[in-house]
DNA sequence: CCCATGTCAGTATCACTGAAATAA
DNA sequence: CTTATTTCAGTGGTACTGACATGG
């Protein structure tokens, strides 16, 4: 009863709407259109990551962005605050309040720009390096153990129609009308 | 710097990691390089639909997953709220809010079941109805925009993988034996 | 003075936990 | 009384806008 939305009933030869029961969700979707099924699929995936960075909170303290952090900087260290917050697409001022409870957990250490002091340059802290090389329930870990289940040709093909999604996402309007 | 998280460790083909127990977990280090590459591709949809989410908040009134609510009480009205929480798998407390919102901007109108007096049974109001029509400006829009780029046939894999990465990531630990 | 970098203040949404109210 | 449905209170994280301090 909880499948309601599901993308499986393309094949549906038959509009059965059987809308809504009022006391049992047994409702066929065939109302729906692929791109509406994708919108759940994909907030599925945002709700589902976001339980999972939770989840990973729980255990090792770091949510998935702020993993995500760790990791980046990890490969990339002195790395600015300017150049992580362009580098993940966020808002130099959300990026402050990662780094705040980040740097408040000792995994990163914030210092000046040798010759720019204006920048924050960025670095892992041993714990923070502890930390990184840690896998075990991990966000990537359930996405390496989901993303083991499917087909190298469909992992592909997932990247590649995400790399779409995000570009088309990022963009406001196509500029094909005016914009508000 | 555009494509940070490239194959920059992917060339250490089998190193041996010093750490832990390997042999339960079955990611190793390659693999774990191409997963972080999915995990940027993934926050990257992730921080995309939300700033898509907030722009539309600004035209239409409606967040994301605002709009996704009046989506599926338009298809199924009468749903009842905990219904409607276990199809979006959010905690029915989760939905309260977002009701509340939709509630104060009269698109969603609440009532009681009529023989189960607990329940909230959930229909839109003329205006929701009037706003679900529109297209114009939604995140629907842009992804159905995005989607058009893709196959059919990389559509259907994203589809396959989504599904497989929304499983794995609901569920916790896939079940290795837990050691503390 | 002007521009760049980054933080701070304020606001909003979402999501959870745990407790409570109401009804079956 | 026990269970089910939903809301409420509290907490935390992310993300924005706009203002500001500091430095180039």
């Amino acid at each position: 009863m909880s499948n309601i939305l599901r993308a499986d009933m393309a094949v549906t030869p038959r509009r059965r709407r059987s809308v809504a029961a009022p006391d049992r969700v047994r409702v066929s979707a065939s109302e729906l259109n692929d791109v509406l099924q994708f919108m759940r699929l994909l907030w599925a995936i945002v709700h589902a990551l976001d339980t999972a960075s939770k989840r990973m909170s729980r255990h090792l303290g770091v949510t998935g962005p702020q993993r995500l952090v760790l990791r980046v900087v990890g490969i990339f260290p002195g790395l600015s605050a300017g150049q992580l917050a362009a580098t993940l697409h966020v808002h130099p001022s959300t990026l402050t309040g990662v780094l705040r409870r980040l740097v408040r957990q000792k995994l990163l250490k914030r210092a000046r720009h040798a010759s720019d002091r204006r920048r924050a340059v960025l670095h892992l802290t041993p714990r923070g390096e502890t930390l990184n090389a840690v896998t075990r329930g991990t966000v990537e870990e359930s996405v390496a153990r989901a993303l083991g289940l499917a087909s190298d040709r469909d992992r592909k093909a997932t990247q590649r129609v995400l790399a779409l999604l995000g570009d088309g996402l990022g963009r406001p309007m196509p500029a094909n009308d005016r914009d508000g």
